[in-house]
DNA sequence: TTCCTTGCAAATCGTTTGCAAGCGC
DNA sequence: GCGCTTGCAAACGATTTGCAAGGAA
């Protein structure tokens, strides 16, 4: 049976530059904003190549997708395991450390008789500013 | 300055049905299988219904929403904290006790400065299921 | 009677795809 | 030169919206 060789990424300045605009930012940057950032230097590439090259670049291991409730897909530089804050009014996120313990992730493995290649963990509320200038109901 | 009172929500048939649906099956559905499953018994109602009234479940806090990464918005009839296993192959859902000792959320709380009102610890991985029957890179 | 709710259809949003031309290796 | 990659535009799937008619309180 013929061994189907996955295709060789090759580096072009598009996926170079969407990689780059990611990294520059701490924001967790959705598509559209990631080709905001990128068209300042590049003012040619199209929506479609980044959305592409987000993709790609999350299967190499180089970017981490992650997704709040009711929100789209947003692209984190930082791929060591870490947590989330997202705040429900201003929607910014905030990186955490890893605070589940590694016992907790074998026995969830355990419990599900599953192999557990990754988690998020996402808390949900309102940031220290939002809870100042904003009603609670939002 | 006028007191804008939230619209007092009304029962309707289309409001119950909904979520007897979600509540029926331990699926986590999306809108188009809550949309399936109520037309069986309610063969007028309007997809567009169904999202209005998963909404509003939701925000009474009768159903709670969920969301895999990759994935759509799902329903979850389950509204005390708990947790997820999602299989990447199967997108089928498992529910898991809830894990994360209060001392971690409080300490989350303190090192954010803001208010945790949720939160959402979804595990990805493949099922005992999918293990044994797809190849490892899907 | 009030005004929330529905069904329908159209609109919208985020994302993906087909295709011909371009470019990395 | 081969074949991955690009820009463009069209297509797509999921969800939301405007509106007039219907129904709960």
């Amino acid at each position: 049976m013929a061994q189907d060789r996955p295709p060789s990424n090759r580096s072009t300045t598009q996926r170079a530059a969407v990689l780059r605009a990611v990294e520059s930012v701490h924001t967790h940057p959705n598509a559209e904003e990631v080709y905001r950032l990128v068209r300042k230097n590049m003012p040619n590439i199209s929506l479609a190549t980044v959305y592409r090259n987000l993709h790609l670049l999350a299967d190499e291991g180089k970017l981490r997708e992650v997704q709040f409730l009711g929100d789209v897909l947003r692209y984190d530089a930082m791929t060591d395991p870490h947590e989330h804050f997202y705040c429900r009014a201003c929607h910014r996120v905030w990186d955490l450390d890893s605070s589940l313990p590694e016992t907790v992730l074998r026995a969830t493995e355990r419990k599900t008789h599953g192999s557990i290649e990754r988690y998020a963990l996402d808390y949900y509320g309102l940031c220290s500013h939002c809870r100042k200038s904003t009603t609670s109901r939002d």
